[in-house]
DNA sequence: ACTTCTACCTGAGCGC
DNA sequence: TGCGCTCAGGTAGAAG
């Protein structure tokens, strides 16, 4: 569900929570915890320590406390991240609820592909899941020289390359098609074809969607709302994702739905040339 | 070591 | 209404 815009959002939307104090937690338990099991005796450790910022890396939110530990975060496919009161009554699929005082920071999460746990601040980038990102779109922004070198030698499909988060972390799979479309870059092309013009066109574009996602808040096809409950705006100005049968904002040419690896890929069959 | 496929879950939407 | 099917923004681990 959600791609570095959505979770830039939430990071964005969590400012509310910078200075609150923790003051307990809770995780569900019974059988119908998330496949990574929440650390609740970490969790609970918390309790006393602040709340000092919010980061992000690619996908990742780490919610940093003057304990010198981080609460690390994904929101797998529908996860959701909210600052609510705590008399506010509790959403279907609450995984995680960490007590500030009147106020509570809460993870649900339908389908269950989320993460949330505990790191060592210092130590974070040993964290199995930090280990492996690449550069981030946005903080560290895309270098065209960067992605023609690990495009080299590489045979999968340019579209499947971009959902990499070893190659730039952040791009999803509805931002993968929109970056190749603003790029004029056919999904198909083999990674290790990429010129040093295309990797350069391929890198702005990559930087201008999310950007501009952003802008909109991200993209709600259905389950994203940032941490204040609010929905994105950005389905309204997607170039192709979900747009199969329509015109090319472009060309006119109607846009093409197509599956690599099993996901869904949108592009333009004419103004995107192999 | 690389690439591709499958599993992990629930819910929404569609055709019948 | 309801049933069964397909699909969904992600990643890890297995299988090739």
């Amino acid at each position: 569900m959600p791609e570095l815009p959505e979770v830039e959002t939430v990071r964005r939307s969590l400012a509310p929570a910078v200075g609150a104090t923790i003051t307990d937690a809770w995780s569900r338990g019974v059988g119908l915890h998330m496949q990574r099991k929440p650390p609740l005796a970490a969790l609970k450790m918390l309790a006393g320590a602040t709340i000092t910022a919010v980061r992000r890396h690619g996908k990742y939110l780490l919610v940093d406390t003057d304990a010198g530990k981080s609460i690390l975060v994904h929101l797998g496919m529908t996860g959701r991240l909210r600052v609510v009161p705590s008399a506010q009554e509790r959403e279907a699929h609450t995984h995680v609820v960490i007590g500030l005082g009147a106020r509570q920071l809460r993870y649900a999460d339908a389908r269950r592909f989320g993460q949330v746990d505990v790191v060592e601040t210092a130590a974070e980038r040993a964290h199995a899941s930090l280990a492996v990102l690449g550069p981030d779109a946005l903080n560290d922004g895309v270098d065209p020289v960067a992605l023609l070198a690990r495009a080299k030698g590489k045979k999968a499909l340019l579209k499947t390359f971009l959902l990499d988060q070893s190659v730039v972390a952040g791009v999803g799979n509805i931002y993968a098609s929109e970056a190749l479309w603003r790029a004029k870059i056919r999904p198909s092309m083999r990674a290790h074809r990429l010129t040093a013009a295309k990797a350069t066109a391929l890198a702005a574009a990559i930087t201008e969607t999310l950007v501009r996602s952003l802008e909109n808040h991200g993209t709600t096809l259905r389950d994203f709302i940032a941490a204040d409950g609010s929905e994105g705006s950005n389905k309204e100005f997607l170039w192709v994702y979900d747009r199969d049968g329509l015109p090319c904002l472009r060309c006119k040419t109607l846009i093409k739905r197509t599956v690599h690896q099993g996901r869904a890929t949108y592009y333009c069959p004419t103004c995107q040339a192999a």
